[in-house]
DNA sequence: TAGATTGTTAATCGATTAACAATC
DNA sequence: TAGATTGTTAATCGATTAACAATC
């Protein structure tokens, strides 16, 4: 097909490598590119060209022969896919040193990602502030969850809450669960869960350097 | 083929997946269970059995039919699989925001992995010590990983340091590099990498909640 | 024994890669 | 025009899933 639209549906993988060829169409067009081919992009992330251009047409950009992706088009194509358009918050929920850590990551925005505000059951942290965002009760989480339309929830708290974590983050209208515990999350169809689990790829490294 | 060891190459989805096979089997060895079947881990994990059974099978542990497979020897078999079976020390390069949470991360020892020195260009940090862990100038890293024979590195420099660092970690001796930073590194062949970028999965939640 | 569970072989599926046509 | 690059269709590959035999 050759229509400009970009896809409803987007492989998992093609998603993942969208962050990748973004930040080096930023780096081409800091330095004044107006286009990029799929062979460039390809080289500088070690894939093959083909996936590259195939990766770059699903963004539903067209690209001209001898010339490439107009840049700017492209990035916010990509941008648009990933939906890093329109601003995000999210919630943070568990204020241990994971949590504080990210709330006081700075490259958030980069996403047009910022946490709106952090939630904990310690008494002695509510009410304190870490990297600008004070920590309140759980039993606020609902409202403000409400009132704001917020659809993320970032999960960092100790394995034993979380799922009872995740249920009020969902039954408060939670949409998507950035999972930072080792804990397998039991959600319903409709919701998106993505764990971080460190243990996953050092499974790979530790495997790879012992032998 | 039925032999019994394990074989020498995995797939790496199979890796990746067996922390996760690891920590439900660990619960289920707490709570006395002598056997385990794949049909409940895959329930835990939400996987299809066969899949779980596949990924069981590769660790090299005959199960036994109406039992399941004996819990303590699996634990041991994919312990074993992805290296976790020896202590394994790493260094860590650049003590930012993000490499002082690493370095405060207590979870670390249930992999048996310890960071046994972290590695800085600021004078101001240089000396000083972080949860326990001791900055050094970064001129000691290739004495400090050759005498220890390490062969782990981990990566939390600024983007624009990233490559440099990599290539002192290689040079050094390192085999693996658990990179943390969104830099597209690149390496020798031998070298084993793995990234850790949270704007890939972010990519995920933040285009689900957006449609 | 009967039946649950493992183990194995074949089929499916999705993603990647290859081949080649289209086009600026 | 010639040729580099995109776009598309077919082939390959690896992982997952399905079907079924083996076994305690």
């Amino acid at each position: 097909m050759s229509e400009n639209t970009p896809h409803r549906s987007l492989p998992l993988p093609t998603i993942r490598r969208y962050p990748l060829y973004l930040r080096e169409i930023k780096t081409l067009i800091a330095r004044g590119e107006t286009h990029v081919s799929s062979a460039v992009l390809a080289e500088k992330l070690g894939l093959d060209p083909v996936l590259a251009r195939k990766d770059l047409a699903m963004a539903g950009v067209p690209g001209k022969p001898r010339r490439g992706y107009p840049s700017h088009a492209l990035e916010a194509a990509i941008v648009h896919a990933i939906g890093w358009d329109n601003p995000h918050c999210a919630v943070l929920l568990g204020v241990g040193s994971l949590g504080q850590a990210l709330l006081g990551y700075t490259g958030f925005h980069e996403y047009n990602l910022s946490i709106s505000a952090a939630f904990d059951t310690d008494a002695t942290k509510i009410g304190h502030a870490f990297h600008g965002v004070t920590v309140r009760p759980l039993e606020e989480l609902d409202s403000h969850v409400q009132k704001n339309s917020l659809k993320l929830g970032i999960l960092t708290v100790p394995q034993t809450a979380a799922q009872e974590c995740a249920n009020r983050l969902i039954s408060a209208g939670i949409l998507g669960i950035w999972n930072f515990t080792p804990v397998q999350l039991t959600v319903p169809e409709t919701i998106t869960v993505q764990n971080v689990d460190l243990a996953q790829s050092l499974a790979i490294l530790s495997r790879t350097i012992t032998r």
